[in-house]
RNA sequence: GGCCCGGUGGCUCAGUUGGUUAGAGCGCCGCCCUGUCACGGCGGAGGUCGAGAGUUCGAGUCUCUUCCGGGUCGCCA
């Protein structure tokens, strides 16, 4: 028998224990991946790719217990030396190496050159060799920034008291319902893959009051954009007891602060491998629809073509007017037609033509759908009939409307958008660890 | 799904009005080089030009079909 009693033992150190005051003249072993080797004759550089980033290993042969012909790229090794002051090395140090385990070897050479600093291939090759084309330190660090989003947005909602939920991502019907629906067969019955966990988070507000989700939400829309996927990371969240949509503005612009707080301090290493300038987030505009589309129809010369819908080229048009204007990244565009959004969203008492509803705007790509739900039963079901809709399907949903909840709203964010629009993407692919859409199914 | 653009060695591309042995950079292999960090130098291997059909004495180049990819529109996060 054997007791487990916590955490891997460790023998060998990681980039940070290195850097550590104190290590130099250590003998030390460390592993990692042969990121390259840089032979010079006499001396080679090993580099090696850690999680935290990479280590200059030094290789003579009057030092070195093996030969350097024993290793070459994108093998794994053990090495121990010791690690030395080095103003000519990355960090100023680097370990001399002394004796070398091989513990894994490639077989094949690298189909995409990611040892380069930048990774010069197209976006199909780089998905085609997806879990290769990661290994690049640039392409790594995108997503390691994403991990500081998700995380910032739970940190952030557990520190407001919100209460993290997962809902089933199997199911009969759908919130918005329709033909976006990706079909499966549930053991002879029929089912739907959900598009949105709304109506779960909306009855989970009658029990924590506060909920969020971070889960993959599918959209069966044959779509074929840039900024498109079958498949994405929805952050959502719900809260009840609130005093209106602003409040849930309010949430979000401070999630937006939390975040790009905790990646300056934790991801201040990823964002400048990439070169990011995070955005301002002090405050956030927020202007109507309505009054947004006349601004800069008038200010671009540019007509209104659908008064109930923004085009594409009016979203772009809207954050090139707030970043012109107002100085602002983002931009909450407000009072969104009802026509135009789900059966759920409340309408505006003064005017129903349009909702107390929202988008965030993030340099002219929508990120965000959010707004005040309906809480009253009698209200909920007349919408429904005025649309034709029947409560089929939807009988739990409904009953908690019958039996008392609150005043609720909420939003989704979409993750890969939020990522490249941050890191100033121009492919939400880029920013998508395993993209799914029209098109790709694999890897 | 509609429209537009593109498929040439592992990667990124060039290839002139159709003309004979299809090029470059990077990567790979070999040799050389005490300090690189996009290392450098010399040499080498690697391509039935997405596929099929057609026009032509001759097609990477022109035509048609088809497959794949990129962009865009509707819709959305």
């Amino acid at each position: 028998m054997e007791l487990i009693t916590g955490v891997k033992k460790k023998e060998t150190l990681e980039l940070s224990e290195i850097l550590a005051d104190g290590m130099i003249g250590q003998t030390v072993k460390v592993n990692g991946a042969i990121h390259t080797i840089r032979d010079m004759g006499t001396v080679a550089f090993v580099i090696l790719r850690k999680r935290e980033g990479l280590l200059q290993c030094v290789y003579e042969e009057s030092s070195a217990a093996f030969d350097l012909k024993e290793i070459k790229e994108a093998d794994t090794v053990e090495v121990s030396g010791v690690l030395e002051a080095n103003e000519k090395a990355p960090n100023g140090i680097e370990l001399r190496m002394k004796e070398m385990r091989l513990l894994s070897e490639a077989t094949e050479t690298m189909p995409l050159q990611i040892s380069k600093w930048k990774l010069k291939t197209s976006l199909e090759a780089k998905l085609n060799y997806r879990p290769i084309a990661l290994r690049n330190v640039r392409e790594r660090a995108k997503f390691k920034i994403q991990e500081g989003i998700v995380r910032g947005f739970r940190d952030f909602l557990y520190k407001e008291g919100f209460t993290e939920i997962h809902t089933p991502k199997i199911g009969a019907k759908s919130a918005e319902g329709g033909s976006n629906l990706f079909k499966l067969e549930y053991f002879h019955r029929p089912a739907i893959l959900q598009q949105s966990p709304q109506l779960y988070k909306q009855m989970m507000v009658g029990v924590f009051d506060r909920v969020f989700e971070t889960a993959p939400v599918f959209r069966a829309e044959k779509h074929n954009t840039k900024r498109h996927l079958n498949e994405y990371t929805s952050l959502d969240f719900e809260m009840g007891y609130i005093d209106g949509f602003e409040d849930i503005m309010a949430m979000e612009t401070g999630f937006l602060q939390y975040t790009m707080a905790l990646l300056e301090k934790e991801y201040a290493k990823e964002l400048k491998i990439l070169g990011v300038t995070l955005p301002n987030t002090k405050q956030i505009p927020a202007v109507r629809f309505d009054e947004i589309k006349k601004m800069v129809s008038e200010k671009y010369d540019r007509p209104i073509k659908n008064p109930f819908d923004l085009e594409p080229e009016e979203e772009m048009l809207i954050g090139q007017y707030a970043k012109e204007e107002w100085d602002a990244d983002f931009v909450f565009v407000t009072h969104y037609p009802s026509k135009k959004r789900p059966f759920y969203a409340m309408d505006d008492p003064d005017d129903s033509v349009y909702t107390l509803s929202f988008d965030l705007l993030y340099n002219g790509l929508e990120i965000t759908t959010g707004g005040q739900r309906i809480h009253d039963y009698q209200k909920l079901t007349d919408k429904m009939e005025s649309r034709g809709m029947t409560e089929e399907g939807m009988e739990q949903y409904m009953s908690c409307f019958r039996h008392g909840m609150p005043p609720h709203g909420g939003l989704g964010i979409g993750m890969e958008r939020l990522t490249m629009k941050l890191l100033g993407e121009e492919n939400v692919r880029e920013t998508t660890l395993f993209p799914r859409d029209l098109s790709r199914l694999e890897p």
